[in-house]
DNA sequence: TTAATCATGGACTTACAATGTCTATGATAT
DNA sequence: ATATCATAGACATTGTAAGTCCATGATTAA
């Protein structure tokens, strides 16, 4: 019951690349280093961001990653969602009936959840913290 | 970013032992029988949501659990923060400063589900499926 | 009072996923 | 050509959940 670390690195990388936004990509040993974490496996992380289509990479010199999709439209739960998958809290093993009333409640307290995770997007904050800078 | 297997059992347990409460007790074995676990590790688990006040446990022959609480009141929240806690779903390491606009935002989506799970009551379920039957 | 029946806690082991490293490879700019 | 980058596979490490085993103490029934 808790988001992995992977999720935390993920989540500062993508604030680091909107907050930072160009044309010019930024390396991964650039991010990885504010964040005390190997470049290597930060990558590991940086990719499933890229198969999600948030960010893209590039290779070679001068290369590294930057913003694909609109900044204004990521959201929390997007990361949450690339790096944890989509596996829901609960799910038993023996599923002895369809519609179980005890998946349902907790899947539905889950949504609520997700949508208020859907409905922030890092943009907010972003400029939320520049008001109060 | 799943509930533990701990909080299945429980929470099945809790529902047992609600459908068929009376003033005997009943014996982890039953318990533990039809969850296909064996009896000593639920009761390890069940010693968390006795502390936690909910049931209440009886030594020797003619032993088991029975509830505590009123089974009006007991919500999933109750028994999810007595098997898995009650710590943030998200904490970062570095804490660079206070009133962290990231660890609030995702705070909020928790309490979110949170007051869902602690609205519904594990009796409402019980009693919906009595009808549905 | 004895024996059988129960929950409990400590010390384990086992299983598995998260985390992280190392290195070879391929792409790209200079 | 060469240095610089991301990537992916094959590991090693760590940590936590899940589960076992057994000794102990409480309680009841005989
Ligand atoms: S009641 Fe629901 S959660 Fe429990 S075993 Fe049946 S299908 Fe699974
Ligand atoms: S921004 Fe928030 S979550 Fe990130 S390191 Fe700072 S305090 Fe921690």
């Amino acid at each position: 019951m808790k988001l992995s670390k992977a999720t935390d690195y993920a989540l500062h990388t993508m604030f680091h690349l909107i907050k930072k936004e160009s044309a010019k990509p930024i390396g991964v040993q650039q991010l990885a280093e504010y964040q005390d974490v190997s470049p290597t496996y930060l990558s590991k992380i940086l990719t499933k961001l890229v198969k999600a289509g948030m960010i893209e990479s590039i290779s070679g010199a001068q290369g590294g990653y930057k913003l694909k999709r609109n900044k204004n439209d990521i959201s929390f739960l997007d990361i949450i969602h690339a790096i944890e998958g989509t596996t829901p809290l609960f799910e038993c093993d023996f599923h002895h009936h369809e519609g179980c009333l005890i998946q349902s409640e907790i899947k539905n307290a889950e949504e609520k959840m997700n949508e208020h995770l859907r409905e922030t997007k890092l943009i907010d904050l972003v400029k939320k913290e520049q008001r109060l800078s």
